[in-house]
Parts: structure tokens; sequence; C-alpha cells
RNA sequence: GCCGGAGUGGCGGAAUGGCAGACGCAGAGGACUUAAAAUCCUUUGGCCUAUGGCCGUGCGGGUUCAAGUCCCGCCUUCGGCACCA
């Protein structure tokens, strides 16, 4: 049969329309077979739409999903939006549109470019985080957080955008940037939301070890949680009956604590005013650190501030001697217990402040030289100038020095975490309203359960405001409210959640998405939960990945959901960057449209190239020119067609072993995500079937079937047009036959002293004794070795023989 | 500074301690064509005294019969964190 030119502008939207109309992708809770839960990040549908990296990745789980399915799981495959969220909000602003219709039509384009790409995700399950009947369940969900007392308000310094005018999370801060728009971030004190993250840190840490994340991703999460162990200790204040609490890593170095330092903020300055002598001075200096960004402060940290406490002096508990207190803003106050205790020998900060200020530097762990700078080796570092714990190694003198403390009632062992709360607050329209009633007389009071959703209301101006407050502040007939708890006037809590709370918990939404009575149904969750795979970007270790187990753990340990773990396996893909090496943007003008790509080579060329262009998990350059080499490739499986002899049914003779190579290549590859290499194992088998002269169904088929997953159109249509029967997406995954997975001869590479002279064949499978006498008795190795002593000879099956010729 | 990656042809990149450069791109030569495109064939790491040989995976050492791969010490670069006691 003589088949017509490789169309992809014809065959691509047929099979989407087949795929759809059929419902060949929706998910379903089938008992009698194996679930798998394959997990893409959903896009936030912004206005400039899908660029190439979302292909990459959803490219990728496609495969893994697609091959699922032929491997006879019951796979479920979700799409939704990530709708909530400033660039929407700023774009309806500037152009007097309502966010959710900007919303609408973006979601409404996404949808279109995503499904020109093949996809086969289950668009029966959308969810749409600003859709009121999902967003009802994100109020609830945080309802459940303040029963539990993990969501609180609080009077908080906050990272202040004055650009967008809006309170940033930590993870929100980078370098001290907004993350959005690039604005340096300035301190601001307001009342606001916080979850209780906190809470969690140990947990959040031990979970790690359970689940199959990539090693960085655990590395980043692990180090932002940032566990320390350690102990508190007391400090006595000369004269006062008050003590000071320090927390310190190194109790063993507490002999050398010459000084302590407090932050600016620390509350005993107010306890003391009367004793202290030079309160205006130490005021003067909390003010000005006050107004330091935390990036300022930061990028100070080479020059060393500080002001002593005059009239107030400590006692170290170790040495008994008066040692004088100085507050500083190198010592932070939200870590620890806002005080620590100097010990200028063996920390390299202390040193700084201990030079800039002239006090004294005692060493008590030997080995280097403090009078250089600070010194630190806890590996072999010896105790000096420590009394009794003198001659003790470092790890020997923590223990003992905790012990003594501990015994002594004044240190307790303790461990500490630098992740902070959330700050859930943000003072913008476009989020969920946060449910709760700010009530004269009770106080903040939940809404029931009863009133949810909490409806955004339609507002005339959406701008956010100078003073801070949200733009709903202004609507007062929506904050004007009766208190569900006493009915008396009450205002209703004007800030919105955060857009990383409806991406918390969307993967449970996705297993039941249409139920009105629970967020999702006990018996789906059992069926889908735990997400098998989850890929995404490593942007969002420390922020959505980090948050949405956060809430995971939480609904498991309420009893919500089966596992604590959300995610059983997590990886990520490497960025794309411009033909120039540089990151896509606009403004660099190196950007790749998706659509233009699908208008000139087709979607099956374009997610192979996604696939081919390089290492999955690195990020890799685009190249136009490598993207029409994958159309190319894909031209050459559509004229095979010429070459099938579909008389003969089974895998030729000649090509039995590379077919069964390329069978466990291609599905082991998939698997460990080497795309790049599943690709390049396919063009082999095409190059190699151009070389007969004819080629079989059996050949073509398992072609058909391995590249199916990354190219399914193409392979669609050369099924039906070759009548292989059936759909290719209904066959199973090819399976390949161990016994055919070697040649009979192997080509060993025979080599001197470890370099290449000849290449023998010889029959495959020989081992060490067999090889080294078949060969060695060639005469064309005889002649190598010339008569030359053999020191040693090893035979490699299969690869190679070398001989150690004197 | 700490944590985690990465350094291999002109380019993107392959390589369970076992023949470095698979596969693709780009280039060169050729076939077909009036011509071009498309397609097909050949060729393409460097150097040399070229049917052979030598050198080559960021740098310097080491282990090994054998190192891109393992070990020690560096350099460069990217990402994350960063005065966290």
């Amino acid at each position: 049969m003589q088949p017509e030119m490789y169309d992809p502008k014809v065959i691509e939207p047929r099979w989407q329309q087949y795929w759809e109309e059929k419902g060949i992708f929706r998910a379903s809770e089938d008992h009698s077979r194996p679930k798998y839960y394959c997990l893409i990040e959903f896009p936030y549908p912004s206005g400039s739409g899908l660029h190439v990296g979302h292909p990459r990745s959803n490219t990728a789980m496609d495969i893994i999903a697609r091959k699922r399915r032929m491997e006879g799981y019951s796979v479920l495959y979700p799409i939704g939006w990530d709708a909530f969220g400033l660039p929407t909000e700023n774009y309806a602003i500037a152009n007097h549109v309502p966010p959710a219709k900007v919303t609408s039509q973006n979601i409404g384009r996404f949808r279109e470019q995503l499904k020109r790409l093949g996809f086969s995700f289950d668009y029966s399950r959308e969810v749409n985080t600003t859709d009121p009947q999902y967003y009802k369940w994100t109020q609830w969900i945080f309802l459940k957080l303040y029963e539990h007392g993990l969501a609180y308000k609080a009077e908080m310094p906050i990272n202040w955008c004055p650009r967008c005018k809006i309170g940033l999370a930590n993870e929100e801060v980078v370098g001290g940037m907004c993350e959005r728009c690039g604005h340096e971030v300035t301190r601001r004190v307001k009342k606001q939301w916080m979850l209780r993250i906190t809470a969690y840190a140990q947990k959040l840490l031990d979970g790690l070890d359970d689940v199959d994340f990539i090693d960085r991703a655990k590395a980043q999460q692990r180090n932002w949680i940032g566990r320390s162990e350690g102990c508190e200790l007391d400090f006595a204040v000369s004269g006062t009956g008050e003590t000071l609490r320090v927390f310190t890593t190194r109790p063993d170095t507490l002999f050398g604590a010459t000084y302590m330092v407090l932050s600016p903020e620390h509350p005993l300055i107010d306890r003391l005013t009367d004793r202290i002598e030079n309160l205006d001075e130490l005021r003067a200096y909390r003010e000005q650190a006050a107004k330091k960004s935390d990036f300022e402060r930061t990028e100070m940290q080479k020059e060393k501030t500080g002001v002593q406490i005059g009239g107030l002096s400590a006692v170290n508990p170790a040495t008994g001697k008066e040692i004088p207190v100085w507050i500083s803003d190198y010592v932070l106050t939200g870590y620890g217990t806002g005080a620590i205790m100097a010990v200028p020998a063996h920390d390299e900060r202390d040193w700084a402040f201990a030079k800039a200020f002239g006090l004294p530097i005692v060493e008590v762990i030997s080995g280097g030289d403090v009078s250089q700078g600070a010194w630190s080796d806890t590996a072999d570092g010896v105790l000096v100038n420590s009394g009794r714990f003198n001659g003790m190694k470092v790890n020997e003198a923590q223990q003992a020095m905790t012990d003594w403390l501990v015994f002594r009632g004044i240190a307790e062992r303790k461990v500490n975490f630098k992740l902070r709360d959330w700050v859930f607050s943000r003072q913008r329209y476009w989020g969920e309203p946060i449910p709760i009633v700010h009530c004269l007389s009770c106080g903040a009071v939940p809404l029931p359960e009863s009133e949810l959703p909490l409806l955004l209301p339609a507002v005339e101006h959406y701008e956010p405001t100078d003073s801070g407050e949200s733009p709903l502040a202004a609507i007062t007939d929506w904050v004007n409210t009766a208190c569900p708890h006493c009915g008396g006037p009450a205002k209703r809590e004007t800030d919105t959640m955060p857009n990383w709370a409806g991406s918390s918990w969307y993967f449970l939404r996705y297993c039941d998405p249409h139920n009105g009575e629970a967020f999702a149904s006990k018996a789906s969750l059992d069926y889908w939960m735990p997400v098998d795979w989850y890929n995404g970007g490593m942007e969002h270790t420390t922020l959505h990945l980090l948050y949405s187990r956060f809430w995971h753990l939480f609904l498991h340990d309420i009893g919500l959901v089966g596992a604590p773990e959300p995610y059983r396996k997590r990886t990520s893909h490497g960025n794309i960057l411009g033909e120039n090496g540089e990151r896509m943007s606009k403004s660099r003008g190196n950007v790749i449209n998706p659509d233009d790509l699908v208008d000139e080579i087709g979607a099956d060329a374009f997610r192979l190239y996604e696939m081919f262009l390089g290492a999955f998990d690195q990020e890799i350059p685009w190249s136009m020119a490598g993207a029409r080499g994958c159309r190319r490739f894909l031209d050459r499986v559509w004229r095979l067609q010429e070459k099938v002899d579909n008389g003969a049914g089974d895998i030729s003779p000649a090509l039995k072993v590379l077919v069964n190579q390329s069978i466990r290549k291609v599905g082991d590859d998939y698997e460990r995500m080497k795309y790049n290499t599943a690709v390049a194992q396919m063009m082999t088998l095409v190059n190699v079937y151009y070389d007969q002269p004819r080629i079989t169904a059996g050949d073509f088929k398992a072609l058909l079937l391995l590249l199916s997953p990354v190219a399914p159109h193409i392979c669609e249509e050369i099924w039906q047009i070759q009548r292989y029967g059936g759909f290719i997406h209904q066959m199973p995954w090819p399976e390949y036959d161990a016994a055919f997975l070697t040649a009979d001869e192997a080509e060993i590479a025979v080599q001197v002293n470890g370099k290449v002279r000849m290449k023998l064949m010889v029959p495959s499978g020989l081992d060490q004794e067999t090889g080294r006498a078949e060969l060695t008795r060639r005469p064309e190795v005889v002649e190598l070795i010339a008569g030359r002593e053999i020191l040693k000879c090893i035979y490699v099956p299969d690869r190679l023989l070398n001989l150690v010729l004197r």
C-alpha cells in the first residue's frame, strides 16, 4: 500500500478528537487493576500562554502515563489550573477587566494549547483553584488548621514589597528582592495570618526518609528546614536574679565564652531599664536595625556593629567570670533564644565582633592560631583552658559538658529549626477569602462550614492600597457582617490567602473533583493516593512541595487521608534555555512559542525533541535545527511503511537481537527518565531498518509500540493504515525475550598493555578461561605476543582481552 | 562560607571500572534534478614522518591489567541557603 505524505496537521487533530470523543483517557476506579497516579504541577494560566517548559514536564509524564496504561494500570493523569495570583490581578487592574474573566480566557487558551500537544490528560477532572466549588474546600482546610491551632494571627515584621503592595513569605523573597517583580523588599510590621508549619518541622524532615525524591530536592528541603542539635543554657545576669538563656550547638566551647550578645529586640532590655545606663543609645541602635530590611542586615555582614549594655554583666557558668553583654544585629530575634554566648576563638562571627570591639579571645580548643582568626576542628580538636574538660576531644566534651550543665540544672538539650512559620495573608483581591470574622465581643470567629464557600465579592476596583489593606476592606457591605457566634456586629477578615493555598491540596481534589460533600471521598482517596510519580520544577522545592507536604501530613494526622506523605516519587526537569544559552524571556527575544512549533513540525516531533534534546534533569539550550531533525526522524518512520512486508509477521531473524535489546533499553530508559537515550535507541533501530531490503510487521510493530508514548498520533495513524488491529494505545506494552538479548558472536577488543591492537569475533558468552584459551591460540594473537612473556591476561566476556606483556 | 549539581568534538550530548565521542545537529564531498528543495550515499576529535602511529573527557597527583567513571588535592561554572550561634 502506498501511504500518503506524513501530514501532522491532518492526523494530529483527528486523533485528538477521537481520544476525546471516546473518553480514552478518563481515569476510573477499577479495583481489578493496579492504579497509577501520574502528576505534573498544574500550570498558572498566564496571559502569555504555554511556553516550551510546560511540555517538557508534561510529555515526560505523558510517556509514563501512556506506558502504564499499556502495562495494564488504571491511570490517573489529571490537569487543572492554579489560577489565583498577581499577574492576573495586575492585568485586570491595567485593563479594567474582572480577574475572573481574564482567568477564564487564559484557561481557555492554555487548554487549547495543551490539547494540540496530545497529552493524555483526563480533562473531565479539571480543577480550577478560583472556582468557588474548589476554594470552598481550600477554606474548609484552613478552618481545620485553625481549629487545630495551626493558623493564628500575629503581629509580625513581614517582608513587604512596596511595588506589589503585598506581604511576602520568606520563600518568596529572593536575595532581598520580591520574587515576582524584583523590587527590593522592606520590613513592615503587620498583623498577619500565619500557619504553624514549624510544628511539622520534624515530621517534614523524617518523612523524607520514606519517599523517593530526587536527591537534590531532599537535600534542599533538609537545608531549608535546618535542624540543629545543641542545648539551651542559662547565664545569670549579675545582681538581678534574671537569667539569660542562649542556644548553642557548641557547649564544649563554654569556657571560651568571653561575652554575650543579644538581638536588638531582646525583651531583657525592656525588663531591666532601671539598671541599664545607656538606654537611649540601645534604643537608637534598635530603631536603626528595625529600619533595615533583612537584606540590608546581611549585606553589611562584613562590618559588625553593636552597643554594649552599660551597667549589666553576666556570669559564665563554667569559669564563674563576669562577662560583658552587648546587643548587635548579627544576632537574630527569630532564631534560638535571640541571644548567644560568644566564643570568639572558635566562631568566625564572634571573632570579627571581638576584634572590632577589642573583646578578649580565649582559646579552648587547641590546634589553631586564634590570634589569626576563629578556628574550629570538631574532628581532632582537643580542649584546653577548660578546667576538668582539658584533654577531651570535641565530641566527648560536647557530651560531658552538656551532662554537667544539665546536672547543675542550668541547661537542657534542645533542637532548633531554621524553618519559620508560613505568612499566609495577602493584601490582595485575587485570592481565596479567609473565612474568619472579627467580632467586637467574641474576637476571631471561624465561619461555620455551612457558610462556605465564602465568595469573593464583585468589586469595581482591584487596586491594592498603600495602607497595606486589602482591596476587600473597601467593600463595606461585604466587610460588615454578623458574628456567627453571638450575632453581634462583626467585620470580615479582608486579607486573602496566598496562591500556595490552592496548590497545597489540588492533587487530592483530582481524585474526586466533583464531590459536593467533601474535598474528596475516602474511597477515591484510598484508591488513588498517594501520587505515584510527581514531576515538577526545582523552584518549588522549598515552596509548593514543602507546603503541600505540610497540609497533607496535617490531613493525615486528623484522619482525613491515608498515608502521611502525598508523593511517593518526585523528579524534576531541567529548564529549557533560549538558543543563545540564556533564560528565555520576552525581553531577550529568545522565546520559542509552542504554537509555532506545532504548526511547523507537528506535535509529535515537538514532543520528541523535548525528550531528545538532552538529559532530562539538566538545563538545556533549545535548538530549532535539532527540533527539525526530530521531524526528519518521524518522516523516516512514516516512510518505513514502504519497506514493511506485512505478510511476514514475526520479528526478522536478522533483527531479533537488536529489536529485543531495543525493547529492553527503551522501556528501561523511560523509567529512568533517560528519554534522550531512549529516542537515540529508536533512531538507531530505524537506521538499521533502512539497511534491510524489507522489514516484517513484527519489526515495525515493535518500533511503533515503543515510540507511541512519545509520538502517539503518528503511531496510531500508521497502526490504522497498516491494519494492525485495534488501536495502538490498547496494545500491551512489548516484552523482550531474554533469550535474544545477546548476539551469537561478540566482537572482542584485543589489547596489549591496555591499548587496542585488533578486534576478533568469538562466540558470545565465553567465560574467562575459555575466552582466554580461545583467543590466545588464534594466529593473529600469537603473532601479537611474538614470544614475549605474558605477565597477565584478562578476558572480559564479550568485550575485551587485555594481554599484559613484558 | 555551607549544601547540591555540572565541566567530554564546531554544537546538544552517549558511555554497569572494560574499544571515549552512541544518537542528533552543523559542516564537507557525491548521487538524483534543467535547477532548487526533499531524499539517498560517503565523510567529519586533534596531531604526525598516514595501509601505521601518537595525543586526547577542566587541572595536579594516586589506585588498577584497564579510569570520563574510583580515591586525594585544586580550578571553573550553575542552582539553593546564607551573621541560623
